[in-house]
Formats: structure tokens, C-alpha cells, sequence
DNA sequence: TTAATTCACTTGCAAATTGCAAGCTATCTG
DNA sequence: CAGATAGCTTGCAATTTGCAAGTGAATTAA
């Protein structure tokens, strides 16, 4: 979805606002997940044709660079940029949401209504 | 995408990673937009069924809650409970990285590998 | 009080994306 | 040289998305 001249948030989620891209990075970022076998063998079971479609997509974003492994030349090695090393705020975000919240049931307390700005 | 059992940045991705749902919970939280009209008016241009369906969905999963405007019974108002108001930091994180990255060209900076950890 | 309008959807259908399994090619290892 | 391994590609069914048109209840305008 390109979303160009349009809110930061939108032009973000452009890149990013699929079931599996923030996984990919978060393996390559604190995973420290280098190849695609170690990016397949990820908890969450993404399939083959997929990663290799969201691994293209992250190189043409600029988030990812591959390079062939020098010691194993049938192995490439995915890094990530600087780009991607700044969702780090991102992620801990996301991670911090997901541990308050997305572990334990709805509780009165988190059912309530925000405040009025 | 049901993501029990697994790492935090996962299961917030299982509710909010796809393409709409944080372009919705954005205009609800800093938007102040509050009826259905006013959330398919985004420059994003969502569609019915789709803003129908995420609205379903978000209130399944607390993050919106939906009441009748007292003073115009065929008007729903939509409100974002606490838990959603928890991704102000998530939005403003990524309101940042697109700031920076996704208005401007990719320069050799941008490009530049991270450091290693 | 009837007609038109508005709001929040729903439905139908085509197009795109996802998910699964199998296969393929180049490199390496025994 | 035979198998194993890494990184894909292909085929196809199932799910999700996107567009346009339509629905029904509530409201406003004539």
C-alpha cells in the first residue's frame, strides 16, 4: 500500500501494517536471527513463500541488506539497517502493550473508558 | 490471527497487525472522530464493510466500546477504552519513525548497517 | 404526514493476499 | 559421487480486501 503525502502513522503502516513484517524485524533486531532458516523456525510459523516475499519487500524498503555468508556461499546473511534499528522504540512499545495487556483477561479496570482529552 | 503463549510484540500484532485497524484506533484516540461517517472520511480512505468489520473486531477486543448517541438514536458513538488510550506511546513511536524515514529519499545514511549489538 | 435524507451498516462479487505442500537449484559434506 | 542443506519458487485452495450497490431505521424538510 503506497501512502504517500499522508500522515506519518499511515506512511509507517504502509510499510510495516501487515501480519508479518514487525515479526521479521523483531527476529533480525533482537533475535538476532540472521538466515532464513532461523527466520522460518520462528515460533509463530510463517511459511516459506512468505518470508521470501516480506524479505524482498524489507530490502526494497530499505530496512534489510543481504549479503552472501563469505564462509558458506550458499548461505546469505540478512542485517538490518539503521532504518529498522530505529523501530526499535517501536517494538518495545508494542512489547510492553502486548505484555500489559494481551496476557491476561479483560479486567474491569482495562474495559473502562479513556478520559476525555 | 490468535497468538496465545507467544512473545508480547506477537499477540499485539495478532489484534493490530493488519493494515486497518491502527488507522481506525488513530483517528478514534487523536482524532476525536467518534461516528462511522467521521472514520470512513480518512484521507486512507477505508471502506464500509472493512470499517465495519474492524469496528467489530476492536470492540471484541476492548479496545473500542459503542453506545448510541442519546441525542440522535440512529448515531453510534464509538470510544476507546483505557487499553486503547495504552497505544498512544505504540502510535507516537511510530509517528516518529515515519516522520523520519517515510517523507525524505533513502540516503547512504539511512542505509548504513547497524552496529552489531 | 409524507418524502427525502442520513447513518450505520450488509451483500455480492472480483481481485489480491495468505497458507500449505511440493519441487527446484546451487552449494557443501561425507 | 551421493546425499544433505540453504534459500528459494511454483501451484493451488482458502481467506481477506476492495469496490459498488443496496438495506432499514431514524431524522429532517416540505
Amino acid at each position: 500500500m503506497k501512502r504517500k503525502n499522508c500522515c506519518p502513522i499511515a506512511q509507517a503502516l504502509g510499510v510495516l501494517g501487515d501480519k508479518w513484517s514487525l515479526i521479521v524485524l523483531r527476529d533480525v533486531i533482537f533475535g538476532k536471527k540472521r538466515h532464513f532458516n532461523d527466520l522460518l523456525a520462528s515460533p509463530e510459523k510463517i511459511s516459506t513463500n512468505i518470508l521470501a516475499n516480506r524479505l524482498k519487500t524489507l530490502q526494497e524498503e530499505s530496512l534489510l541488506c543481504c549479503c552472501v555468508d563469505a564462509e558458506n556461499r550458499r548461505s546469505k546473511i540478512y542485517t538490518p539497517t539503521e532504518k529498522a534499528q530505529d523501530l526499535v522504540p517501536v517494538l518495545v512499545e508494542l512489547y510492553k502493550w502486548g505484555e500489559k495487556y494481551n496476557d491476561r483477561a479483560d479486567t474491569a479496570e482495562n474495559l473502562k473508558q479513556a478520559e476525555p482529552f
